[in-house]
RNA sequence: GCCUCUGUAGCUCAGUUGGUAGAGCAGGGGACUGAAAAUCCCCGUGUCGGUGGUUCGAUUCCGCUCGGAGGCA
């Protein structure tokens, strides 16, 4: 009716059970799953990412996992395009998108409206910008966009950038860009399920335990073999990786990557429930209970019958 | 058995010339419009081991007591 095609999504912060919980739907809706995963993404970075071994995704199609080569510089917006591309083929064969993944940039940036569309990543102006001192570029921000200057917060030097970027590569402000991104409709209406425990120490232990998994799989096999690889930015700070690789330089045991790799973990999922719990578009499961899938479905069904 | 040191926030410790205490780490909360597993911001009450005493008042001084570490026999 609205016309705008509907999707699913499964999120939440990491070690919940979401991807086994996509494939559920998408066996019961018939749907096919578009990871929103910053780090899945990666050829070679499996043990690492958690990604699920391939035989247990056979039967469902997965789209944007496995897609990039590590040394490839990849990005939220290279993201959008692709995922977006994934869900429209989807839709065109008359199934149904499930989102599934922990990044919640990635998730909106395919959802809502194009919003940069005249922007791509230019890796010389970035480095250009980097070179000026905070205050330039905060005074630079000031002039050319001072309704951002304003907002972003100015002690985060990323953000600064970005703004700046956004500028002088398209001549028009990311306050204004902003503006208009907010009148236009998003590109999928979704159901959003987020996953998550009841209380935090059931979260952190599973994480730790699945840490433990890792190490015992070949984590440190695999970030050695990547070790030698020459990484893009994006994929050497995947956690779990960067932790192993600090090691290397510093001819540490792997073993001593352990803890440091857990803790990254742990900050991680809190900064991933911040992100989807300030959503309030999204219904939040009890990860782990036992009629999860039933209660999943049942909302899944409601919202596609409207 | 005797002597010395030590017991303060989940952990490592600082401190109070007696007016119920503070750092780091851990942890918690938040932000986030294409670098996002990144980046950034905010948050420290705990029987100061227990128990008696001195004192207007003790975590701080004294006695005893219970843990821990070391030394001498």
């Amino acid at each position: 009716m609205s016309g705008i095609p509907k999707a699913a999504a499964v999120v939440g912060p990491t070690a919940t059970g979401k991807s086994e919980l996509a494939i559920e739907l998408a066996r019961r809706f018939d749907g096919e799953i578009i990871s929103c995963d910053s780090m899945q993404i990666y050829k070679d970075m499996n043990i690492g990412t958690a990604k699920l071994p391939p035989r247990s995704r056979k039967r469902i199609t997965h789209h944007m996992i496995d897609i990039i080569d590590p040394e490839d510089s990849f990005s939220c917006s290279d993201y959008a395009a692709m995922a977006a591309a994934a869900a429209d083929s989807v839709i065109s064969r008359g199934r149904i998108p499930i989102f599934c993944g922990g990044t919640g940039l990635y998730l909106d940036s395919v959802i809502s409206p194009d919003r940069y569309p005249e922007q791509k990543t230019d890796p010389a102006l970035r480095k250009t910008l980097d070179s000026f001192s905070d205050e330039e570029l905060i005074s630079q921000l000031r002039y050319y966009d001072p309704v951002s200057a304003e907002t972003i917060d100015l002690k985060n030097r990323r953000r600064v950038l970005r703004a700046l970027e956004l500028y002088f590569q398209t001549g028009i402000t990311k306050t204004e860009w902003d503006a208009r991104s907010k009148k236009l409709p998003p590109k999928y209406k979704a159901v959003k399920l987020g996953l998550d425990y009841p209380d935090r120490q059931t979260l952190y232990d599973r994480i730790d335990a699945r840490v433990d998994r890792m190490f015992d799989e070949g984590l440190a096999d695999e970030a050695r073999m990547l070790y030698k690889r020459e990484l893009s930015a994006t994929a050497r700070q995947a956690i779990g990786y960067k932790e192993l690789f600090y090691c290397l330089e510093n001819g540490d045991s792997p073993e001593n990557a352990k803890d440091a790799v857990k803790q990254a973990t742990r900050r991680y999922a809190k900064r991933q429930l911040t992100w989807f719990r300030r959503d309030p578009d999204v219904i939040w499961l009890e990860a782990g209970s036992p009629n999860l899938a039933e209660q999943a479905a049942e909302i899944i069904g409601s919202f596609l019958a409207e």
